[in-house]
DNA sequence: CCCCATGATTCACA
DNA sequence: TGTGAATCATGGGG
């Protein structure tokens, strides 16, 4: 054993942080050749480590801790190497905030799957639903539907991310004991260990990145399907219509809804106020306006309908006085939302140019003639009802039409003119 | 499977 | 930018 203690020997010529060695240690290393003869010596001990048994290794390893001298010498030693090689690294330490795994943690915020509780999926899901818009009953299928596809995603992400941390921690905490092991035999300083901890959680990150980075792609690819799926077609409820063709017919003079008109009408069809639900209103209403007014035959009767309809509001409306309509938004002469281009479109577009105020007599007039005719009114009646004339001349909307698309290819050429300007 | 109705999209124009 | 016109695409009925 007196190998180990003077392979412990704090010797000045193996060339070890000297100056923090107690002085005394100097003083026995005086000639140089004596100094070659303790090298020599220990590394005759180094080299014939690895034919030494794990036990006496292992006695040996506990000599060397146990030495006084030990303490002095580890931190001589990563002083030493701190300044050396790891001075380098200590550049790098500082490393910003990833910009792109900001946007990662925004985004997957954003969207409900980073989120605290699961709640935020819903609320994503619905601000998604809110802006693509669509009639509720779908809507809420759909919705469902995209809601349980995220909360899937969210739980598949949270579980990988939760393996991840786990498999992180315990890698981390298996290095550190390691280094903390040999620590005992090399130098290594707590800087070095918590540098390497930082490689080690830097290097998982880059991998919850990449995890991050999928996350956001599922969500996107569900998003963009959620979404076209919403692009197709979906027929407007019945109510939906009529209240839209309520509204057609009505304002027939002048079929344009003003934005805010729109908006009334998108509520009161049950479509999510929203961008894209106006659209929907302003695409109901611009196919409304060139198929009507391509085959104008063709509406006939739907626009009779409509015309009774509103009439017999009115007819309720004028007689409850100010009592407003809840199955209609249009009632002429009423205060109704709706009634923004004037009371008489109706009556205008029905009675043509004769500037007829309405009066509920004809209505009721109508109405009775409509029932004679075992219908909602054919030939000349409904003819006179809704005329390309009436509505060419009242409000115009019919400018870039010519007279052949106006004509009705369901009737003969020129008998809507002809009857309609009699 | 075909046809039709209809919502959506695209493009040109004023 | 809103609209007309043409066209596409889809859903539903026969």
């Amino acid at each position: 054993m007196e190998d180990q203690s003077r392979l412990l020997q704090p010797h000045p010529g193996v060339g070890m942080a000297v100056h923090s060695l107690p002085p005394h240690s100097q003083s026995d290393g005086g000639d140089p050749e004596g100094r070659k003869q303790d090298i020599g010596d220990i590394l005759q001990q180094i080299m014939t480590i690895t034919d030494q048994s794990l036990d006496e290794a292992q006695a040996k390893k506990h000599a060397l801790n146990c030495h006084r001298m030990k303490p002095a010498l580890f931190s001589v030693l990563c002083e030493i190497k701190e300044k050396t090689g790891l001075s380098i690294r200590s550049a790098q330490e500082e490393e910003p905030v990833d910009p792109q795994l900001m946007r990662l943690d925004n985004m997957l915020l954003a969207e409900g799957v980073a989120g605290p509780e699961k709640g935020g999926g819903s609320a994503a899901a619905a601000a998604a639903a809110a802006a693509a818009g669509g009639v509720s009953p779908d809507n809420s299928i759909e919705h469902s539907d995209y809601r349980a596809k995220l909360a899937q995603i969210r739980q598949i992400y949270h579980t990988e991310l939760e393996k991840y941390e786990q498999a992180c921690n315990e890698f981390t905490t298996h290095v550190m004991n390691l280094l903390r092991e040999q620590s005992r035999t090399r130098p290594i300083s707590p800087k070095e260990i918590e540098r390497m901890v930082a490689i080690i959680h830097r290097k998982f990150s880059s991998i919850q990145m990449q995890l991050k980075q999928s996350t956001c792609e599922a969500v996107m690819i569900l998003r963009s399907r959620f979404l076209d799926a919403r692009r197709k077609r979906r027929n407007f409820s019945k109510q939906a219509t009529e209240i839209l063709n309520e509204y057609f017919y009505s304002h027939l003079s002048n079929p344009y809804p003003s934005e805010e008109a729109k908006e009334e009408l998108a509520k009161k069809c049950g479509i999510t106020v929203s961008q894209v639900s106006l659209s929907q209103v302003s695409n109901w209403f611009g196919n409304k306006r060139i198929r009507y007014k391509k085959n104008i035959g063709k509406f006939q009767e739907e626009a009779n309908i409509y015309a009774v309809k509103t009439a017999v509001n009115a007819t309720a409306a004028s007689q409850n006085s100010q009592a407003n309509s809840p199955v209609t938004p249009t009632s002429a002469g009423s205060s109704g939302s709706f009634n923004l281009s004037g009371s008489g479109d109706m009556f205008m577009g029905m009675q043509g140019l004769n500037g007829d105020t309405y009066q509920g007599a004809q209505v009721e007039s109508l109405r009775h003639s409509l029932s004679q005719a075992g219908g909602y009114g054919d030939g000349l009646s409904s003819n006179q009802m809704y005329s390309p004339r009436d509505i060419r001349a009242n409000g115009g909307w019919q400018d870039a039409a010519t007279p052949s698309s106006v004509t009705s290819p369901t009737e003969a050429p020129g008998s809507v003119h002809s009857d309609t300007s009699n």
